[in-house]
DNA sequence: CTGTTAGCGCATTCAT
DNA sequence: ATGAATGCGCTAACAG
């Protein structure tokens, strides 16, 4: 005993059974060519003393890991579905998940997950998933999916939503409700996803013969602190819109509180559209009308996609797009006969 | 250009820069004795490859990693809330966080976290959140929190929350209802959060001065799966419950699933009240009653609990225990004066 | 069958 | 100020 460092290597275990550290190697990974006594006995006193190989040094030497990574920015609501995907889609295929996350302080700078990516793509992990990444011309060596890229187009293989079609459903659905003042809360400029959710709503009141007023739109970066300051200045305009269509659902409930706050009432005021359908969306007062995009079934598509291209590399990197679908919950009426005569 | 692997490593950016592998580490890891020259041609060159030293290897030969742990089973709505609260805790403290799933395929195997923890702990991570694990005694040098753990008393520090005073609540919410028959869908019952989830159900019952009917009770494993045959039989019984405790919300929305196939509405026939607040919970038809026991905040607590632990590692274990409280939705009422008769 | 020898990519003495 | 050498814990040749 004089693990001296507290840590049990397989130094050690080959020091207690007798034989070489090449030997225990052989036990762990259940290799051919060791004797039956021999491998009872290191098997007994990898038990007792309760070693377990270290991951990280078991990476650095070989290829194979048998785990996958995603890279996420943070763990908020539609990162934390999205794992709930890929976890379901790990079951059972022997791989292990390891999620990185840089804990939110990185949204800021562009590239973060091309940073994260080499620090465990090929190294730690097999195959990495990276979500809502703002580039996409990573350099990698092994399989990499991007879920909710950035870029339309990308060598990448990619997973995203209908993103254009959901925001022209979003859009119309309040059209359709008698709004004729649509306010839009648009998401990060950088994210393709929310440039094409911008130009459904416009499409939208294009289709509807309605005119676009730039004053109506305002950048809530699909974040809640981002959302809080353009949401109010809409709303406190001398002419306020009488529904929001939000480019996601946490600018969505952050927009149905600050409307609380300038004393308007959700629905009867104003009318809130969100996208995404994250779980938290059914649990606001009131819950939350909303464009769902099964996020979970994203993280679930994108891995299997991951895994595919781990067991053949030469696989050509394919685009999958999910369907989005209108969630009617209570977030939204027709405008007040009030609204209407403004 | 020889990067025959791929990948960009260390030795690369010091052969392209025409120094050695010391400097290069002393450029990227901020070490002084460095002329102001090579710092800026190094840097010049690792911007142009791209390069970004392996997490792995350099965890592997340094003791701090700046990376924080956190050991799951599985992804699923409890630990997927655990996540984003300990996410919060991890902003702005510098430190990355690296969350370890076994991909649900663990669960069976006691233990699961003993192995995983000795295979990051102390050498990919500075320390490590255990959640829900079933052994305490683990050892391990780096700091460990276990969150939700399996045994009362642990050389650990925990963080939990009240189990005990949660369920008796939920049991004594369905008797003020008027419920006489009250059945408990069980968690697992190695765990102790489910134990003494099952002893409030049989002091609330005492408290009344109701008698507990063991036929009353059926264990449900905490999952959707274990859930569905137990519950079905209880329904099915020849004197089903008015009511049903399950002992946590993943349960108690498959016991309402199940309840439909056989007929039974609820809450007109039936009562069902959960426990944790999982954000799903108010997606089910009807929205659940259920004890919310704030799963955020106890990742939240655990996470800062771990760096306290980090920071000072001569610090005394604590355990903290974070409140319950009932959560009114749609899924109880009183008993159908049916059901009275009965 | 088993031990010896080389690294994996990196940080850290110890020289220079 | 910089480079050569060493080893973190482990796997994979290559010898015996």
């Amino acid at each position: 005993m004089k693990e001296a460092n507290g840590r049990i290597t397989i130094g050690d275990v080959a020091e207690r059974a007798g034989v070489s550290i090449a030997t225990v190697s052989r036990v762990v990974n259940g290799r051919y060519g060791v004797a039956q006594s021999t491998y009872t006995r290191v098997q007994a006193v990898i038990e007792d003393l309760g070693y377990e190989s270290s991951l990280v040094a078991r990476s650095l030497r070989s290829r194979r890991t048998n785990v996958i990574g995603i890279i996420v920015a943070d763990i908020e609501p539609f990162s934390a579905e999205l794992l709930k995907g890929a976890a379901r889609a790990i079951r059972s295929t022997g791989y292990e998940l390891v999620v990185y996350s840089g804990g939110g302080h990185v949204g800021d700078q562009v590239g973060w997950e091309r940073r994260y990516l080499s620090r465990v793509n090929g190294t730690l992990t097999d195959g990495t998933l990276l979500v809502t990444p703002t580039v996409v011309d990573v350099p990698s060596n092994a399989p990499v999916v991007a879920v909710d890229p950035h870029a339309g187009v990308s060598s990448l293989a990619t997973v995203e939503s209908q993103n254009l079609e959901g925001a022209v459903t979003a859009t119309e659905y309040l059209i359709r409700l008698g709004h004729r003042r649509i306010g839009f809360i648009a998401g990060r400029p950088d994210l393709e996803s929310a440039r094409l959710r911008e130009r459904g709503y416009r499409q939208a009141l294009d289709n509807a013969g309605m005119v676009f007023d730039p004053d109506l739109i305002r950048v809530g970066g699909y974040t809640r602190e981002a959302t809080e300051g353009p949401a109010r200045e809409l709303l406190e305009s001398a002419e306020p819109p009488t529904a929001i269509f939000a480019a996601n659902d946490v600018s969505a409930l952050a927009t149905i509180d600050v409307a609380r706050t300038v004393g308007m009432s959700v629905p009867d005021d104003l009318s809130v559209i969100g996208f995404d359908n994250i779980p938290e969306s059914a649990l606001s007062d009131p819950p939350l009308t909303t464009i769902d995009q099964s996020i979970q079934e994203m993280g679930y598509v994108a891995t299997r996609l991951l895994l595919d291209h781990i067991a053949d590399p030469f696989l050509e990197p394919v685009h999958k797009t999910l369907p989005t679908e209108l969630v009617v919950r209570g977030s939204c009426r027709a405008p007040s006969s009030e609204s209407f005569t403004i």
